[in-house]
DNA sequence: GCGACAG
DNA sequence: ATCTTGTCGC
């Protein structure tokens, strides 16, 4: 995929949250392809080596509904930044981002595992990484960052918003019966509504959805095995 | 000042 | 995220 803007990642904490504040206002949290025209959802995700020295990322694209793995990449960087709640993005997105420039389909909408709007500065990493790569994107988080939401009915499909301060920032919602809910939020030119008809097209019997799932599982097997050594790689198009 | 705090 | 043993449930 192309990067279509582009900046340093090797910033200060106080300079991060400057650009953050930055880049929040771009954020277009409107719009979005229409979920059941859909065809390739792209997940990411990254896993840390024991010492925490370094961060292999993936990025796995699936063919929807099938939810057939077509393409993959990886990278492995060295960690440059130290896990800040609310910069998580200057940690994890330069591996991120290398491993999307390896990608060649032009996925429909991305998945992230992390938040999207629903964040201190409203840039979470779906939204940051989304926006760099002009693409439809989707915070799909396992926890709240910021904001807080009421449980949502113990069946699949069930939601209820995430509020912060009265406004609507995401959804709780529940991806599959009588489990812990994920917190869905807008990532960038995608809405609410639809992000969270993707999330719930894509999550086959487990917690989080498949593309999301297929990226962790493919980060740990790069940082096990090593990225080098891996000369798979699905080709589509 | 105190507590909370994506991955 | 990673570290780290057993344990409850499908």
């Amino acid at each position: 995929m192309r990067i279509v803007h582009s900046h340093s990642f090797a910033l200060a904490p106080e300079e991060a949250v400057r650009l953050q504040q930055e880049l929040a206002a771009k954020i277009v949290p409107a719009g979005g392809p229409d979920p059941a025209e859909v065809r390739f959802v792209a997940g990411a995700d990254a896993s840390y080596t024991k010492g925490g020295g370094t961060i292999s990322a993936a990025v796995v694209v699936l063919k929807v509904p099938e939810l057939s793995i077509v393409e993959r990449a990886w990278a492995e960087l060295a960690v440059g930044f130290p896990y800040i709640p609310g910069l998580l993005t200057f940690r994890e997105g330069p591996a991120l981002l290398e491993a999307f420039g390896k990608i060649r389909a032009k996925p429909d909408v991305i998945l992230f595992d992390g938040q999207g709007i629903a964040h201190p500065r409203g840039l979470g990493i779906a939204s940051h990484i989304g926006l760099l790569l002009e693409t439809p994107s989707i915070g799909v988080a396992k926890r709240l960052l910021v904001g807080q939401a009421d449980e949502p009915g113990e069946k699949k499909g069930s939601i209820r918003p995430i509020r912060k301060n009265g406004e609507v920032i995401g959804m709780a919602v529940r991806t599959k019966d009588r489990v812990r809910p994920v917190y869905v939020s807008v990532g960038h030119r995608i809405d609410l509504e639809r992000a969270v008809a993707l999330v719930l097209k894509t999550a086959r019997g487990y917690r989080l959805p498949e593309p999301t799932r297929a990226a962790h599982r493919y980060a740990n097997e790069i940082r096990v095995r090593g990225g080098e050594r891996d000369v798979q790689r699905t080709l589509e198009e």
